[in-house]
DNA sequence: AATTTTTATGCAAACGTTTTCGCGACAAAA
DNA sequence: TTTTGTCGCGAAAACGTTTGCATAAAAATT
């Protein structure tokens, strides 16, 4: 009774008929008739029977699981793709575990391996800061199971991958400090190890170089957290040529900036604007003013991702090199013009 | 080589042993001679073997899986004790599943129902909002498998159960304003099917009734998000007898009911002072004064759960009606005297 | 030398499924 | 009547492990 869950043998055993029968009307088989189907069912639901994904698993070699890894599940922008990866996986009955590197070269390895251990048939990843080496990420394609690179992809690697438009999100920020006639804009820049960093440095560079504004060394500077955002920016105030424009390369780093510029008496957006990226409901809400920032789709990312990986589970070359390139947004707000 | 993963068979075969003695060899056995143990470690790892999670689950009935199931991944509180749930469990040899019931009840069974047909060794729950029914989590405790509450807790199940002291981060809150000349305290409190607002209420009304302060029913209003807390707000401040202090049940109420503050030229902390809940570190950072907020461990509370957890996995009466309560704390910033 | 004990290994069953193959029954076609 | 075909079902193997039991060889004891 509730020993244990009850299996297709118990519902062979109670209705006299081999597991092959049972196992059979459960999937709908048309060998079977009507009459045992019917039998079957309702005795699967009098016994409560729950199919065992572990032998299914087993079986077919496919455990309906994949993998997720992401540096920090604590941040906003990976829990929503986590939120969006579940729900996707969830809706073609799968299930997701997570895994976190913290941003660690090597408990991103150990995390591939205990994702391998579990036969999960495929996994996500977005890639730590630390990670130089791809070699575990090749591995996982050499044993066949479908990979897909998410936000913090990797070009070392020949796999399909989901970003957004951390160029052109960039290229628009800085294109609309120069439409509204500013020409000294700084950028807070992220880790040079992180290709969307550079993606969002490089949409920032195209803008100067498009209208002809030399780029100045000393408005690009590294700042990537709250502290390193205010610090830099006091730095910038005492330049002799003072930045009119700030554009920051997530939003909490901008909100450092905010920070320091309200601490000395600028007026933003009238002296200078400040843009952010990413859009996180709560910082972009509770700046004052409120934050300008780029939207990033994480959601759709997250259930991107899930949909390519789950497209390519059980086909013959599941390694297209394809990009997906997801929209960003411009959401202006109170600092900017 | 490359065709699938090793297997312990693959190992048996390339030593002309057989599969038994391969598999104790790895486990090291005492019964197998160090000559044979070196012989399999070397052929394990030239043929990069990994043991098969999902054969190893189906024979010893243990899939080395948890299940987790949360209202909202994107949630700071939730994202963060699921940090530390994957931390614990992973220095256990554990994985997590994850599950989001999106505050809603029906995805919360069948969230269950899942996490049951994986056959996870144990389950933790943070229950959501509209849950009032409890039957599913008993048939978790019919299966046999361990369950244990989180956060939102269920005191109609006997399970273990890890807290924070809801009602004592309460009580200092209110206290703190008490002792420093307080007397029209507001409370914006949480919806009243959670255990949690309750809590946290109770906690408020004692502080009041054991200073001999009526309690005021104008002075308890339902707000628990931005948008609520900022409009409540408003009408706190339309009262006759204006409040001097407001407690709110988390941080991004508290948010909402300063920027109200703000914008009715109140000065906090001088004419009212806010202290929130959760400590949430971008909340408090950002608004302008710095929110006074009540620490929840969340790291610590995923971890103790699944520490409790796993203590009952394998066990013969899984269930002790265990609750432990984690200690909150009072941090003090520029919101209150 | 005969017996017992120890050591190191193999056989086979089991975990809960799915699936290939085959078989008997019965109906339709020859 | 024989052949062919369809229908409904069962037997058994397989997926990759672990483990109780048996056993052969070696070592220790009598």
């Amino acid at each position: 009774m509730s020993k244990g869950q009850a299996t297709i043998k118990d519902i062979a055993k109670a209705l006299r008929i081999s597991v092959s029968t049972v196992s059979r009307a459960l999937h709908d088989h048309p060998d079977i008739s009507e009459k045992t189907k019917k039998a079957v069912r309702e005795e699967a639901r009098r016994l409560d029977y729950q199919p065992n994904l572990i032998a299914q698993g087993l079986r077919q070699q496919k455990s309906h699981l994949i993998g997720l890894i992401v540096p920090e599940i604590v941040h906003h922008f990976f829990s929503t793709t986590l939120s969006g990866v579940e729900d996707f996986a969830n809706s073609q009955g799968y299930h997701v575990m997570v895994c976190q590197s913290n941003e660690s070269y090597e408990r991103e390895k150990t995390n591939v391996k205990a994702l391998l251990s579990s036969r999960v048939d495929g996994i996500i990843v977005s890639v730590s800061k630390e990670t130089t080496d791809f070699s575990h990420f090749k591995h996982i394609q050499k044993r066949g199971i479908p990979l897909v690179f998410m936000d913090r992809i990797c070009n070392e690697v020949k796999a399909p991958s989901v970003v957004c438009q951390d160029y052109e999100g960039a290229y628009m920020a800085a294109e609309h400090f120069i439409s509204h006639g500013r020409r000294r804009i700084a950028h807070l820049r992220g880790p040079k190890s992180l290709l969307i960093s550079k993606q969002r440095l490089n949409g920032y560079l195209d803008v100067l170089s498009k209208h002809r504004i030399p780029k100045k060394d000393e408005y690009i500077v590294f700042a990537s957290d709250f502290e390193s955002g205010y610090r830099e920016t006091l730095r910038l105030l005492d330049l002799h040529e003072k930045p009119d424009a700030i554009f920051a390369v997530n939003d909490i780093t901008a909100a450092g900036s905010l920070r320091a510029l309200q601490e000395k008496g600028f007026r933003v957006p009238e002296d200078i604007s400040v843009i952010g990226f990413g859009d996180d409901p709560v910082i972009t809400k509770l700046t004052v003013p409120k934050l300008s920032s780029i939207y990033q789709p994480g959601y759709e990312m997250g259930k991107m991702s899930a949909q390519m990986l789950l497209k390519n589970i059980g086909v013959q070359e599941p390694f297209p090199h394809e990009i997906r390139v997801l929209k960003t947004e411009l959401k202006l707000r109170e600092t900017t013009l």
